[in-house]
DNA sequence: ACATTTGATATGTAGTACATAAGTACTAGT
DNA sequence: ACTAGTACTTATGTACTACATATCAAATGT
């Protein structure tokens, strides 16, 4: 349908409503007056007097930054700033079941990328102990059935990402993870790479950055061969 | 202090409010009737009624799940399930200004992990026309004054991820962009590699995968000389 | 059959009222 | 004078009502 297409290039006029506009404003608000975690915030009748909206109104913005966790509220204490919850944020709209299809290409890509660019971080900051869990890991996939070979492909690089040492990084790949494993989902046969999780180990424990990159590459060349048949151009 | 420590081990006791739950079960009802973008929801006051709030609350949780993308409205035709705005979401909780300083640093790795991983996917995927388009913003830089080096720098590393061709990929850097200039604004000197950007340009035309990820080591050497420093354990 | 008007209806906004939690001030008792 | 306990105050949380506005649907007229 025509009509379809039409409406996926020009996205509808979003007609802003009051709580739209509130919201920005608060942020511009607290951006100019250069607030800090920890601040606090003038009354909510005192807002909505200012920005000449009902307290309905500006509640509803500020339900918004609540949720982002911008700003904490406490009955009689009035409202402090903090900091917002970025993962938790994100995590909200990280729904495999609404992402569309392009997307969630885009963010199994996005993945494959921070595998191979992992590198630097683990050979710069692994530790012995973090070898001998890798080991331990990847030494139990041997004969093990098919769930408990995922469970422990999840384990494996999870582990990668927290040798990184990244908190940040290790609950991004967490919150990735139902995407990841959605897409695999969709593939027809289970792909397994010619270097295994112990060749990957062992590749840590012996050999440079740029083995690892390669070996990396090799492991996940069943997913890079799959992207470059031409997908969803 | 004792106590800032302590207010950051266990945190505190949320109190949930009606709107949070109201979010929740809004969350559960759409996924357990596996709704998808453009199914239409009850109206508000039949959910409010259903769920035994105020329509007043019932709006609140509307309004985040509306800020998220995830439904629109309109005036007299109800509600609608929409995707959600994975990338503005996000968009809306990273302001430099807000996040705390460790989570800053990881976002810079994050953005440097991601660097070092796009090497498959450009050499996959590299035209003639995207190397033509990079050899000129390589050329500008020859002799430019600062400002507009860094403007230059912008430019050649965006392009990079334009060729990818992943525009989640590409978005996400550019909501990056803002983070990575301000944690390189409280670097002391100027950084430069030993490999420039027309280098990598050269790499990329005639060289392999494995040349450009070693050259694109070189070239963000001094961020990662910095990072390995023991930053703020 | 088509254009126009009219009406119905769901969302958007405003305003009032009251419950509740949490400081604050005041009182009483040792 | 100091502590404990009480009463008061106040800002947020929730509910309810009322009305504006946009938009779909039906009725009406040509």
């Amino acid at each position: 349908m025509a009509n379809n297409e039409l409406s996926k290039d020009l996205d509808p006029i979003e007609s802003f409503t009051m709580a739209d506009v509130v919201e920005l404003k608060l942020r511009e608000y607290i951006k100019r007056k250069s607030f800090k975690p920890g601040d606090s915030l003038p009354k909510e009748l005192e807002l909505a007097e200012a920005l000449g909206v009902s307290r309905n109104v500006l509640r509803e913005a500020l339900s918004r930054l609540r949720m982002l966790g911008m700003v904490e509220t406490r009955k009689r204490r009035g409202m402090v700033l903090a900091r917002p919850d970025i993962l938790g944020t994100m995590e909200r709209v990280l729904d495999p079941l609404i992402i569309d299809k392009d997307t969630l290409q885009d963010i199994f890509e996005l993945r494959l990328v921070l595998e191979m660019g992992l590198a630097e971080l683990l050979f710069s900051r692994k530790t012995e102990q973090d070898i001998k869990d890798l080991e331990a890991i990847a030494k139990k996939e041997n004969g093990a059935d098919k769930t408990f070979r995922i469970k422990n492909e999840i384990a494996f690089h999870g582990k990668l990402y927290e040798i990184t040492g990244n908190d940040t990084l290790k609950r991004f790949q967490i919150m990735l993870l139902p995407i990841f494993g959605y897409v695999v989902t969709l593939e027809d046969q289970p792909t397994r790479g010619k270097v295994t999780h112990q060749d990957l180990v062992e590749i840590l424990k012996t050999g440079t950055k740029e083995d690892f990159r390669i070996g990396m590459f090799e492991h996940l060349k069943p997913h890079f061969d799959r992207l470059t048949k031409p997908s969803g151009v």
